[in-house]
Order: C-alpha cells, then structure tokens, then sequence
DNA sequence: TATTGTTATACTCTATAACTATA
DNA sequence: TATAGTTATAGAGTATAACAATA
C-alpha cells in the first residue's frame, strides 16, 4: 500500500477522539430519540422522570428529587405543577413547608406506559452495543458522573 | 445468603441503568467542566469547537461546518459572526454565496490555547477510566452516534 | 440560621420558517 | 430548483437572586 498511501496525512477530525465531544453528540442523539419515543404520551424526558423517581420513591418532595435528579429547586417549579395539573402526580403536605409527592391512579398507569415506551428506547440502542460493552458504558458513565471539581 | 437477602427489594433507582439517561447526566457533568475550563479564553464548547475544525480544515465554509457539527446554519450565523468580531476566523469568497472559514494569526494562537485547555479537561476524566475503557466508552459512544430513527 | 417552595429573570443551545442572492 | 447565508422567533433546559413561610 505505500505508494497508494497518501502524502499528506488525511485531514482528522480533531473532536473524534474527545470524550466530552462524543459523549455531547451521543447524549444529543439519545435524547432527541427519547423525546420522539415519549411524543405520544404527552410528556418530556425531565417529565418521565420524576414519574418514574416518584414511582420508585413515593414520599419523596420536590427538593430531594431536585437534588437527586441534578434539578434546580426552581426549575423543579414547572415541572411538578404541569404534572399536578395533568393529575399525573399529587402531594401531601409534610410539613408546613414540603410537600410528599406520589403518583395519582392516573400516574401509576401513565409510569408503567413510560417504563415500556422507554425500554423500546433503550433496546434500539443496546442493539448496536455488546452487552459487555453496555455496561462497561454505564460503569464508566457512572464514574465520569463522579467527577466534580478541576 | 438466601435468608440474609431482603423480603422487599430496596428502592432502586430505576434511572441507574438507563444508557440514554446516564449519558445525559455524564453529558452533562463533563460539559459543565469544560465550559469552565474554556472560561479563561471567553471562548464557549461550541466556539472551541469550531476554531478546532477550522483549523483542522481550513476551506470549510459555515454550512459545511454546521453538518459537521450537528448546528444549524441559522444558528452558525451568531456563533461564527463573534469568532469573526474577535478576529479569530476570517472568511474568503468562494462563490457569491458561500465563503471559505480559515483562522487568522490570533485564531491558530488560541486554537492552541484551546487544544491545551481541552487536554486537560480530557484527562481529568480519563484519569477516572482504564484506558481500555476510555477506547471501548469511544466506541461505543460513535455507535451510538450512527443510530438515527426508530 | 437553614430549608421549602416560589417568582422573576437571564442565558445557552436548539428548532423552524421565511427571505435574498446566488448556483 | 437547490443551496448559502441570514433574520426573526420560539422553545427547551439551566442558572441566579430574592422573597415568604416554616423549621
């Protein structure tokens, strides 16, 4: 092959071999997939997730699952009052303050939609992985998600 | 351990093994360390982005930059227009519509600056994988990539 | 004092539609 | 007719600051 090589190294694509790059892009075409998945149920990726944590953790207030989602308090806001006023979800005052949060019949019905539409998501994509190679993702996405500071 | 395992499951966090939420959430981590990272140069992830393709290919013209990158034209224009503002890209007639991206002295200097910048960041999290992991994570992610509709 | 929920607000990134001028 | 660049605009998602009520 040498003399068919070509002189010039070919031109590189300097983000190939750049973690936060690949990971930016594969995130973005998850993403647009999943909210595409979960168009006919009405509601977006932030949305089914607190369905699915409140399912998981009944009780939980809109702090904890900010706090555990990666959620501003603030921006939790809308959030849970769109799926108050979809009566997807309801809450129980705890305090004078905090509110338990659990699922409506209605949300208990709409999460278990959530689970299959959102495991036909997730199996398009395990298709093209080993599953090894899956969960040497997850084990490595998990420690990336450990790292905070410098 | 049959009579030492738990009657009830313990609550799981049904977001754990999710690839498409994981990566959101790594996504997510590592782009928030870059774009601090950058801070420094008042330059953002998009532009770094594109004064390392410039670079890498000069000639480019935006549309050919934005299909590359997965932006826009429309929202080139802004992202491009203050990379020109700065004096770090200029462009050359190609046609009477499309013009040729290439960087100035200043842009290469500071593409410099940007490949130092981002090294560092990479590492930082490269530090947290094997590095058969960190190539076997790339694959995967580039996989993933490819994957488009249902 | 610290925390919960809230409002208001701004910024970043993305998406669509429509226009012009060129090809 | 299709493409490059542009404008205008809207929508997600995220960020900060400040406030009232409560702990």
């Amino acid at each position: 092959m040498a003399d068919t090589a070509p002189i010039e190294s070919p031109v590189r694509d300097p983000m190939d071999n750049l973690l936060g790059y690949q990971l930016r892009r594969a995130s973005a075409v998850m993403m647009a997939h999943l909210a595409a998945t979960l168009a006919e149920t009405g509601l977006r990726p932030p949305e089914a997730t607190i369905l699915l944590v409140v399912e998981a953790t009944p009780g939980l207030t809109q702090s904890d699952l900010g706090r555990l989602l990666g959620i501003k308090r603030a921006n939790m806001v809308p959030l849970v009052s769109g799926l108050l006023a979809a009566d997807l979800v309801e809450r129980t005052p705890v305090d004078g303050r905090s509110h338990a949060l659990s699922l409506t019949t209605a949300g208990a019905a709409m999460a278990e939609r959530l689970r299959r539409l959102i495991d036909k998501h997730e199996t398009r994509f395990a298709a093209v992985l080993d599953p090894d190679q899956r969960e040497a993702v997850l084990a490595a996405l998990r420690s990336i998600r450990e790292v905070r500071e410098s």
